[in-house]
DNA sequence: CGTATTTGACCGGCGC
DNA sequence: GCGCCGGTCAAATACG
């Protein structure tokens, strides 16, 4: 202590002023002193502990610091993971996509070759006939053009990779799917293969005529989601028409049949019900695929049902073959909320992978094979359902909600069940801008957000840990990138015609976003949603919120 | 007046 | 064959 010395002076004062009368003034005057000395002594001591605390307090921040870099080093390691399986999720999908268009071209030749001598018109015959049932036009090159974009859409579309990629053994769908101009192929025969033609006639309506080339089964797979929700019907990003109304069997609550609007020849049905015993849960059934470019905020939903739904195909279709899949499925549906999923996959070249739905399950009842989604709670022990992803793929295409910024998301997803405030299904492009919405104000904060968001964020990872999924992953990823300016004005699908190392590229760009948004600040993301994809919609519309339900019981 | 919704009728599948 | 039920159609109605 530097200031002691000033307590020896203090002490010589004192004992100085009793030594007589006179020196009254002059202890007077050691006394304005001594206090004086006393202040510098207390200012210096106040200045020594500070320093002792600055030094402290930079020693805690450099150990923030060597924690924050150690937590960079971490989201460094994980994103480069992430790329590398991305990657092989790009390769596989390249290999199949090349084996397919082998395909395709090995049975042009063989057409060619047995139409020789008549090879433009029977080329024009061919393609004609391709699209029956599609297009009443003769016009040549408008079929070829049609065929192309088929052909576009089959390679880089949702649902048509999905189906070649899921053949157990191991060869792509059939030639003859894939003149089907409907993304969702066979799995048997067509139905105009089985059908008399009165039926075709009768079926083969205009709205229609992709279904009727469905199978049966898909055309019959239902993806149920059931949330919480105020509202009349789930804003889901669609535009939808209400065709009908019943009261179901066992509900006293009508429920409700929605048609897709978007496009006019979109087979898309959904149906929406509240549930019987909790009328705070909306049952959301959508059955089909959207054959038309979806808007932005549609894509979230329709590709996760989609990918659901694919899924749940790949599963039956598999299981009949026994090929290293199983379905570990309760048979109640909608009532089954504690029930999880299992699914085993043990082909496409990756190790045995076993997959988890929390609060899913499977139902084959009415034989609609449904899966079902149940959005309305968080599994009640997040770890033990995710830690199956342990062998699953991390390359995530979670439509990931990212408002939350722990790193655990990205490094151990079953957190992303507790952090989450509102539902976001933000995918993220650095590239894009803020194409968020950021003053928008989800309607899903009416529900129990979190489990929303963040279950369907974990099905959708779920899904995506499906080596298929890479198309459906092209899909969504198209939409995105390719597809126009997200106001609905989208190029079509066929247009657009995913290049593989487009939609590659922008993975890459995703995930390395994922990474470093699953750092960055939670404010930033919440306020700004910088980079990120809100895919759920400002505007409502009146389809959107239709009147409720409840007043027009039949 | 155009569009969306309502609602009774109708149809097909299924079980008895 | 009949009735039940889920699903769809389409005319009537409501709405902006």
């Amino acid at each position: 202590m530097e200031n002691k010395p000033v307590v020896g002076d203090e002490d010589k004062a004192i004992k100085s002023s009793c030594a007589g009368e006179e020196m009254h003034d002059f202890i007077v005057i050691n006394k304005g002193e001594h206090e004086r000395q006393i202040k510098e002594e207390d200012d210096n001591t106040k200045a020594w502990v500070k320093k002792k605390d600055i030094s402290t307090a930079i020693k805690e921040q450099d150990h923030e610091i060597e924690s924050t870099k150690a937590k960079m080093g971490e989201v460094k390691e994980e994103n480069e993971r992430l790329k590398l399986l991305l990657c092989q999720i790009a390769k596989d999908y390249q290999s199949l996509q090349t084996r397919f268009l082998q395909k395709v071209e090995a049975n042009k030749s063989s057409t060619m070759s047995a139409a020789s001598g008549h090879e433009e018109n029977e080329q024009h015959h061919h393609l004609i006939s391709l699209s029956l049932g599609t297009c009443s036009s003769s016009d040549p090159p408008k079929m070829m053009k049609e065929e192309k974009m088929f052909s576009k859409h089959n390679n880089g579309g949702l649902e048509l990779g999905l189906e070649c990629k899921f053949e157990p053994d191991g060869s792509t769908t059939a030639p003859e799917k894939n003149n089907n101009p409907s993304s969702e192929s066979s799995l048997g025969k067509t139905e105009e293969e089985v059908s008399p033609p009165s039926k075709i006639l009768k079926t083969m309506t205009s709205e229609d005529e992709e279904d009727v080339s469905e199978p049966m089964q898909l055309k019959k797979t239902r993806v149920s989601v059931r949330t919480r929700c105020d509202t009349p019907t789930m804003n889901d990003g669609c535009q939808w028409r209400k065709y009908g109304q019943k009261i179901a069997k066992g509900n006293p609550c009508p429920r409700a049949y929605y048609r897709c609007t978007l496009s006019p020849t979109c087979p898309v049905r959904k149906q929406v019900q509240r549930c019987a015993e909790d009328m705070s849960i909306l049952i959301t059934t959508y059955e089909g695929n959207h054959n038309h470019p979806l808007p932005l905020n549609a894509t979230a939903m329709a590709s996760t049902t989609s990918a659901a739904a694919s899924m749940l195909q790949s599963q039956s279709s598999s299981s009949q073959t026994r090929l290293g899949t199983s379905v570990s499925a309760p048979t109640a549906s909608m009532s089954s909320s504690s029930a999880a999923l299992n699914f085993n996959f043990g082909q496409n070249s990756r190790p045995y992978h076993q997959y988890n739905f929390p609060n899913s399950s499977i139902s084959t009842c009415n034989s609609h094979p449904t899966i079902t989604l149940d959005l309305t709670a968080a599994p009640p022990n997040n770890s033990s359902y995710f830690s199956r992803f342990s062998n699953a793929p991390r390359a995530s295409l979670n439509f990931s909600s990212l408002p939350s910024s722990s790193l655990e998301q990205l490094s151990n997803p079953q957190a992303s069940w507790k952090n989450s405030s509102h539902l976001t299904f933000g995918a993220a492009f650095p590239n894009h801008g803020p194409l968020a919405y950021p003053g928008w104000q989800s309607p899903y904060k009416q529900l129990t957000n979190q489990s929303l968001s963040e279950t369907i964020t974990a099905a959708t990872k779920a899904i995506t840990s499906n080596p298929s999924f890479c198309s459906a992953l092209a899909a969504a990823l198209t939409s995105f990138v390719g597809n126009g300016d997200g106001n609905g004005n989208e190029r079509k699908w066929g247009e657009s015609s995913l290049s593989m190392k487009t939609a590659h590229q922008a993975v890459e760009n995703e995930v390395g976003y994922l990474g470093r948004s699953s750092y960055m600040n939670n404010h930033q993301q919440q306020q700004q949603n910088q980079g990120s994809l809100l895919l759920f919609p400002i505007s409502k519309t009146a389809s959107d919120h239709p009147a409720d339900n409840s007043n027009h019981i039949k």
